[in-house]
RNA sequence: GCCGAGGUGGCGGAACGGUAGACGCACAGGACUUAAAAUCCUGAGACCCAUUUGGGUCGUGGGGGUUCGACUCCCUUCCUCGGCACCA
């Protein structure tokens, strides 16, 4: 078989797309597999553009790891779904005015044609949608056993609520004050919403989950600054619980401190205009301003932070300082949040720079003093309060008013509440749908469109929402909500090899086997949100003996951002690149290995396409290496031995390169390989020469894999399929250059070489000599001026002069 | 404000404390061609001297320091990008 002069690659990579498929090298599930692998990449939402060369430049970078992993003799499972359920996809279809349900259709017929395209390793015979019904049964599978396990509670509490999106957001979704989605300002409003207990939930050895979730950041081999994230993020903070009396009662208020040894210095005390404890002082006389101030602070909750003046209003009332005995004022502030601790601070203004900012502002008293490290024993001692830990992590708010989601899969029934009957004794009237009933279908609804009022387009649906009790059988109402579209992207890599399977949400056999994953690929934008909730919610399937581990992501690896002229792509900023073109004209091949030669893969770069044509160009040329007859005549030994050593030092170079995913350096090493193999004494025939073609291939195949297949079944006439050949090995001995350079150094500067043969053993006292017999180094040197001579064997001599 | 990453030719970027600028893009000159494209060959950090071959000085954001030797380590400062942000 021969190669024509020029490579076809729409044709070619066709071609080999169809034939993997066909011949299943990518599904390794159903094969008993001796050495599994699981290559994740984080699945992408599909938005209508379709896949942009930013999603592609991470995807290729978790596919050349995974076809590497691959040679080195493992069963790798590489899947790939769409997380089209949510927010964004609603949003867009919103837009555009189309339905969601059908818009759907169309993005995943586009989506799943542009990544065949792109020529990863895929496993197509298990993907998956969030927003099928297939699959989103078991996200409400999971929701009804947080029910049943008591980690998912209703709740009345002031939320995130995003005016332009309809819907409430977890905290984790409000970024700087604004909507992650549609980046409008984000402010709070009072209504009763699902929970999941991330942060107050406990494990059956009643560790807290924030505790657990910090502890095991240790044991996971992830980017350090995803771990870092997640640990600001979680936020722990070891302080005291104190407790203040009011004034004339009997009640006492809690505060959360990190510095109880500053109790003497507490002049005032604030509550959160969101704490229920503003009820408490609320009086006929202070009622209107009070309400007045909280609906003002709910407006601006998140405006400006640091730069925001404080504002406040006194309630009238007084606590007593435990340490000094002096009574001291209850205000409502803004700037303590209510989530957090308490909900209330003791201000110590003349300590911490807010209270300072505060206490200026409204005249209360600024007591100068030094803090008092026996306080932390003392108000233990004396019973004022005790040791508290407290986190940042807040419960995962996972209600939705909106439609494109799974609905929750919960009924209310108001006899039941009535008579105090439930599934759960804490939320008398509420039942999770049983399992045999899931799923509960979304309908399709005309008037998609989110309501505005809090509730969801579903609350129109009376078809939708009446149900029989599952308690008592009488009439009841299901929950119109649908869940957040992170709950479905938080289990979904534990669907993929199980993707086929009715009966269960996972196979536990073969969960056993591919779990947990051992690499995952993803953007660090992720770090304390899907990567967070997923977390959790494996540590929650591991306590209740649904999954043998409680790490779902052995090791996680945080790509960097391919941006577009200094701005991450976005349809709002109309910069996104599609590289369905450059696939059509140089090859997936081409774009391939151009966007990994980009610079490093954690860093991302801007995308620019000047020098794609400079690839493009690089792949031709290692075609005619194979299409164009070798040239007549014989290799001078000293070539073929350099041919050699060549090719054992780009084995050795790309393997570390790529095991580290450095893939830019790789690449630089195989053009270095090729450049060596074009010129014209290295052209003719010869054992060495094959060997290092054969090897080149090998090399390749993760960047180029159609172009390597191609060369490998087709110029070299190899069994298929050259992704299931072994990664070449290289020899440590014939690593080593023929030739040694020592750098001669005077006073640090370099001012000459010396060539020594590799073999050659050297005394520094020869080495030294050498350089002096040099007559362009002795001019350096003037006589008896050396103080010392640093000697490197093998690398470099410095003469030190006076 | 706090945390993290980074500042190297015209550009993307390489460099276990040991020859700074690998590899590539763009560029320039040459070969081939009637011509162009494609392809191939050659050159190239800046500056200075010799200008044929060479030789030297400076140079990795700025300023200090450690070291025989610093892009690399330490201190300090400026700038850029990402994350968090009144969390007590």
């Amino acid at each position: 078989m021969a190669l024509g002069n020029k490579l076809q690659s729409s044709t070619v990579e066709r071609k080999w797309q169809e034939k993997w498929e066909k011949e299943k090298i990518y599904s390794p599930i159903s094969a008993s597999p001796e050495h599994p692998y699981y290559n994740l990449m984080m699945f992408p939402y599909p938005s209508a553009e379709g896949l942009h060369v930013g999603n592609m430049y991470a995807f290729t970078g978790a596919d050349v790891y995974g076809r590497f992993i691959r040679m080195q003799g493992n069963d790798v499972f590489e899947p790939i779904g769409l997380d089209g359920f949510g927010i964004h996809s609603e949003n867009y279809a919103i837009k555009i005015g189309k339905h969601p349900t059908k818009l759907a259709k169309t993005t995943q017929a586009r989506f799943y044609a542009q990544l065949h395209s792109t020529g990863n390793a895929y496993d197509w015979s298990k993907t998956l949608e969030t927003y099928d019904p297939g699959y989103y049964r078991w996200t409400q599978w999971i929701f009804t056993r947080l029910f049943k396990q008591g980690l998912a509670y209703r709740a009345e509490a002031p939320v995130n609520w995003c005016p332009s999106c309809k819907t409430v957001l977890a905290d984790e979704q409000v970024i700087a004050g604004k909507c992650e989605r549609c980046a409008s300002e984000v402010s709070k409003k009072k209504l009763a919403q699902w929970f999941f207990r991330l942060a107050s939930g406990q494990r059956p050895d009643g560790t807290a989950y924030p505790e657990s979730l910090l502890a095991n950041l240790e044991k996971i081999d992830w980017s350090p600054k995803v771990r870092i994230a997640q640990t600001n993020w979680i936020g722990r903070s070891e302080g005291m619980e104190i407790r203040f009396k009011i004034e004339d009662s009997n009640l006492t208020i809690p505060v959360f401190t990190t510095r109880p040894d500053t109790l003497h210095g507490a002049t005032f005390l604030v509550l959160s205009p969101d704490s229920d404890w503003v009820e408490e002082f609320t009086n006929e006389e202070n009622q209107e301003s009070i309400s007045e101030y909280i609906k003002t602070s709910h407006k601006t909750r998140f405006s400006k932070a640091k730069s925001r003046a404080k504002t406040g209003i006194f309630t009238g009332k007084y606590v007593l300082n435990p340490l000094t005995g002096k009574a001291i004022p209850i205000w409502v502030a803004d700037y303590v949040v209510a989530g957090y601790g308490s909900g209330a601070i003791m201000g110590v203004p003349a300590h911490d720079e807010r209270d300072r900012d505060f206490a200026v502002k409204f005249k209360i008293p600024i007591v100068e003093m030094q803090p008092d490290e026996s306080l932390w024993v003392e108000i233990e001692e004396k019973g004022w309060g005790e040791r508290h830990i407290n986190y940042h992590l807040r419960d995962w708010l996972i209600s939705r008013q909106r439609y494109w989601g799974p609905p929750i899969p919960m009924i209310y029934c108001e006899h039941c509440a009535q008579d105090g009957k439930g599934e759960q004794k804490e939320m008398p009237g509420w039942y999770s749908v049983p399992e045999d009933k899931l799923p509960v279908e979304l309908p399709f609804v005309e008037n998609y469109r989110p309501t505005g009022t809090g509730i969801s387009p579903l609350a129109t649906d009376p078809d939708f929402y009446k149900t029989p009790c599952p308690g008592c059988g009488q009439e009841a109402k299901r929950e119109t909500d649908v869940s957040d579209t992170f709950l479905d992207s938080a289990w979904y890599y534990l669907r993929y090899p199980s993707v086929g399977t009715s009966a269960a949400a996972w196979d536990p056999e073969v969960t056993k086997t591919w779990l947990p994953v051992n690499m995952y690929i993803g953007g660090a934008e992720h770090s304390v949100l899907h990567l967070l909730y997923s977390r959790w919610l494996a540590m929650v399937f591991k306590d209740m003996g649904l999954i043998g581990f409680e790490e779902p992501f052995t090791r996680f690896y945080a790509h960097g951002l391919l941006i577009k002229e200094g701005a991450k792509m976005s349809k709002s900023k109309g910069n996104i690149v599609v590289p369905d073109a450059y696939i059509a004209k140089f090859g997936a091949d081409t774009l391939r290995t151009y966007l990994m030669f980009l610079g490093p893969f954690d860093a991302g770069g801007d995308f620019r396409d000047t020098g794609i044509e400079g690839m493009r160009r690089f792949i031709d040329r290692i075609w005619s290496l194979y299409s164009q007859k070798g040239k007549k005549g014989t290799v001078p030994e000293e070539v073929k031995k350099e041919i050699v050593v060549k090719m054992h030092q780009t084995i050795k170079k790309v393997s570390e390169d790529i095991a580290a995913l450095r893939y830019n350096t790789a690449i630089s090493a195989i053009m270095e390989f090729v450049n060596l193999l074009r010129e014209d004494r290295a052209q003719a025939a010869s054992a060495e020469r094959d060997a290092a073609l054969r090897t080149l291939i090998l090399l390749l195949a993760p960047f180029t894999p159609h172009l390597a297949e191609e060369i490998w079944v087709n110029g070299l006439g190899e069994k298929f399929s050259v992704h299931n050949a072994a990664w070449p090995e290289f020899d440590r001995e014939l690593v080593k250059e023929e030739e040694v350079t020592i750098v001669v150094q005077v006073n640090g500067k370099l001012r000459g070489q010396l060539k020594l043969k590799a073999g050659e053993s050297k005394t520094q006292a020869e080495i030294e000599n050498m350089a002096r017999n040099d007559t362009k180094i002795s001019s350096w040197i003037v006589k008896d001026s050396i103080k010392k001579v640093v000697y490197v064997p093998g690398k470099l001599i410095n003469f030190v002069t006076g």
